[in-house]
DNA sequence: ATGGGCACCTGGCTGC
DNA sequence: TGCAGCCAGGTGCCCA
């Protein structure tokens, strides 16, 4: 799915559409996604007004005064802005009818997303309240990451897809900062030194950064809110180049299984 | 407390 | 052509 970067990228696009608008209707195509749909979101959100548009780890959350929709895109979700009375595509499962005569529409096939509506604090949602902070905030930094490392003896790689310690990396990213940061994904955790979670840190948030000005990373279906894909799958240095040539050394690139996810690095840069 | 493995889904591709 | 098998951007939960 979309990582931090593709998550950020949707939210920058919807953001000018929907801040301010009012929601005249939303309609619920299908409520199975990974828990079903919040009952009775149709009629709590009617008529109400989006105070903003906001992102925590890959989370969405639209803020209305009465409550916030929780959304997120899993594996395969988009959510798009589209002209109301635009034909409906296979797995769409709900929009969302503006005063603006747009639409929001969530475009999930795999239904690994969610959209879930709290009255209560987002923060203190399940879903959200043990998450690790921002990894682009000024508290994630190499000191964060060799505190919360030093007890792991977890590799490093499925490390940094564990969003109680870091959030918004995937397994794209994962294996993209382990390569600009020059480490090896099978490193114990607890191993790295103060350098290198200084580096990795440092990795992690250009990466990120990087992602994020070009929209993201599309691999097959991941596209914005305007219906563009992200172009930083020309950018990426290891993942999905198994026996490719290195593009700092030449060296072919390797893949292997970790935690039942692929991983991808080079063994000549990652020492 | 930590870590490993499974589960949830659909679709696209490969190879027989 | 058809079909089985494998793989895919995430993460909560159960068990050791």
């Amino acid at each position: 799915m979309p990582e931090l970067p593709e998550v950020e990228t949707t939210r920058r696009g919807i953001e000018p559409h929907l801040s301010g608008r009012r929601v005249t209707a939303v309609h619920v195509h299908d409520r199975r996604l990974r828990w079903p749909v919040t009952p009775g979101l149709e009629a709590a959100l009617r008529g109400q007004r989006v105070q903003a548009v906001q992102r925590r780890a890959k989370y969405l959350l639209l803020r209305f005064k009465p409550g916030t929709l929780i959304m997120h895109l899993g594996m395969s979700g988009n959510l798009r802005v589209l002209p109301s009375g635009t034909a409906l595509l296979k797995h769409d499962h709900l929009e969302l009818q503006l005063d603006s005569k747009l639409v929001l529409r969530l475009n999930d096939p795999r239904r690994f997303g969610s959209c879930l509506y709290t009255t209560d604090d987002p923060a203190c949602h399940p879903l959200l309240r043990d998450l690790a902070p921002e990894p682009l905030e000024p508290g994630f930094d190499g000191a964060y990451l060799h505190r919360v490392t030093r007890r792991r003896r977890v590799a490093i790689k499925p490390l940094l897809l564990n969003g109680r310690l870091i959030t918004g990396v995937g397994n794209i990213y994962a294996s993209e900062a382990l390569f600009r940061a020059r480490i090896r994904p099978r490193r114990a955790a607890r191993s790295l030194t103060s350098a290198e979670c200084a580096r990795l840190a440092a990795a992690i948030r250009r990466v990120l950064t990087a992602a994020i000005r070009v929209g993201g990373t599309t691999l097959r279906d991941y596209v914005g809110a305007d219906g563009d894909p992200g172009y930083f799958r020309q950018k990426l240095y290891v993942y999905e180049r198994a026996g490719l040539p290195c593009r700092r050394c030449r060296t072919p690139i390797r893949q292997f299984t970790q935690g039942q996810r692929s991983t991808y690095f080079c063994p000549q840069c990652q020492q």
